[in-house]
RNA sequence: GUGGAUGUAGCUCAGUCGGUAGAGCGCUUGACUGUGGAUCAAGUGGCCGUGGGUUCAAAUCCCAUCAUCCACCCCA
């Protein structure tokens, strides 16, 4: 049996790589003007920041986190998200210290030991963004504004925002309670998951799918008439940035975050094309993250993108994504005289940045072309005795079948033209 | 962790009532001694996921196991 990659991971090939590049370059273009800063932290953490940071009553902490000792007896995981990295970050490098408010993005894989299925896998890629030192709700409608204009230029469509603010220390407890005590009056119709979670973490019933949970939540207290003053002020003043900034958001009482940090401005993005899993990004803030993990407290926002399903969804609705051919000229060697020439007329391509791919076989010249074409190269150039003794090569524009004579000492500066013009045509 | 579906050529799949395998695409070559995409022809290619059982005989029936996919939970 051939060894495969581990359940849930699998391989990014070549022919999605250009698309993966794409994406990247977008967050970095989009996000940096936005005044965001990439930030790269370790993709193993202590088990102890995410414990604390995320929540040991989360689903990520208590089942999902990939956790070893290594050989120093140190209890480690891998990042299964990159928000506690990055507040972590920010602490140990004292980067607060002097400064008025940060801004990080980050891009990389994270891990959760979660069943695969479409849209989620055990190694999955995440892009961030996070913001410190601010609470104003200025932040929290640039930041959801940085997100959308991300898939905006990506091309992503049937794009959603779902907004909701879920108190904060305040007057969150106080609704909690309240729901507890109503989720206590219809035990009998709650499912046997909610059942179990109405005392431990009765918010999760509020996205629970089963229909009768959903009958349950629909006359449930609602977070909203719960929320005191400030956190109220505070959306309200969110969501009239938005309407400032343009941009449609849907309230949406039920996007409650799994994960412990949050606080106030809660909200998903959903997209189209993506099967079950249709939330592409999620985020909120979370201004009591930095205490829990024993720093000054800090105020943050932030979100998490992913690009596993943008993939899907790029792919679903048909986007189409720039990309480069991967050789802009194929050298045709006929013969085996002709093989060390070939070999020096492309080192000089190269070096004058064209890039070129070449015969290594000794094919007929059919099959050349065949590669050729397949590879998409705009020109082959042909080596074989005629050129030899000439001295110039035969060059065949692919487009047009156009051939004509370039005499070697004046092939890589000619090539090196002919495919700026293509390029910028 | 729970449920459902699927494992046959590099890829997508067919394979009837059990008789030890087929198509399309791809790839190679030729038609066209040095010219790609189109067409035609030939060729290449499979321990039928793995292990066991039933049978004269198993891709096919039975059991187990592994893997993949989809869904639940939860999330991105």
């Amino acid at each position: 049996m051939q060894i495969q990659s581990p359940k849930g991971t699998r391989d990014i090939l070549p022919s999605e790589v250009q698309t993966w590049q794409w994406v990247e370059r977008v967050a970095q273009s989009v996000f940096g003007t936005y005044g965001y800063q990439e930030i790269r932290t370790p993709i193993f953490e202590s088990t102890d920041l995410f414990v604390r940071g995320v929540g040991d009553t989360t689903d990520i902490v208590e089942k999902e986190m990939y956790t070893f000792t290594d050989r120093g007896n140190r209890s480690i995981s891998l990042r299964p998200e990159g928000t506690a990295s990055v507040v972590r970050a920010m602490l140990q490098n004292r980067l607060m210290d002097g400064a008025s408010v940060l801004k990080f993005y980050y891009i990389g894989q994270m891990f959760r030991y979660d069943r695969p299925q479409a849209g989620r896998y055990r190694e999955f890629w995440q892009i961030g963004i996070e913001a410190f030192g601010a609470d104003s709700p200025a932040i929290d409608a640039e930041i959801i504004a940085a997100g959308y204009q991300f898939f905006s230029t990506l091309g992503v469509k049937d794009l959603t925002l779902h907004l909701n603010s879920i108190g904060d220390p305040a007057c969150r407890p106080k609704y909690v309670e309240a729901l507890k005590a109503y989720a206590k009056t219809h035990l009998d119709e709650l499912c046997g998951k909610c059942y179990a979670r109405h005392e431990r973490n009765p918010m999760r019933i509020l996205d629970c799918k089963e229909s009768g949970c959903r009958a349950v939540v629909a006359n449930a207290p609602r977070l909203s008439d719960y929320l005191c003053d400030p956190c109220r002020e505070n959306f309200d003043t969110v969501k009239n940035y938005l309407d400032t900034l343009e941009i449609d958001y849907h309230e949406d009482p039920y996007v409650v975050r799994g994960l412990d940090y949050y606080s106030r401005t809660a909200f998903e993005f959903t997209a189209g094309g993506l099967g079950a899993q249709n939330a592409i990004g999620g985020g909120g803030r979370y201004d009591y993250l930095a205490e829990e993990i024993g720093g000054a407290p800090t105020p943050g926002i932030g979100f998490a993108l992913g690009m596993d399903r943008i993939m899907i969804a790029l792919e679903a609705q048909n986007v189409t994504v720039p990309t480069a051919s991967p050789v802009d000229v194929y050298l045709a060697v006929l013969g085996d005289a002709a093989m060390p020439v070939a070999m020096k007329l492309a080192q000089q391509l190269r070096e004058n940045g064209v890039k070129t791919d070449l015969e290594y076989k000794g094919r007929g010249l059919r099959a050349q072309m065949r590669t050729a074409n397949k590879l998409n190269a705009r020109y082959v150039v042909m080596i074989g005795e005629d050129e030899i003794g000439n001295e110039a090569a035969t060059v065949r524009d692919m487009g047009s079948g156009d051939q004509q004579l370039i005499a070697f000492a004046q092939l890589p500066e000619t090539m090196r033209e002919k495919v700026d013009n293509y390029i910028s045509r």
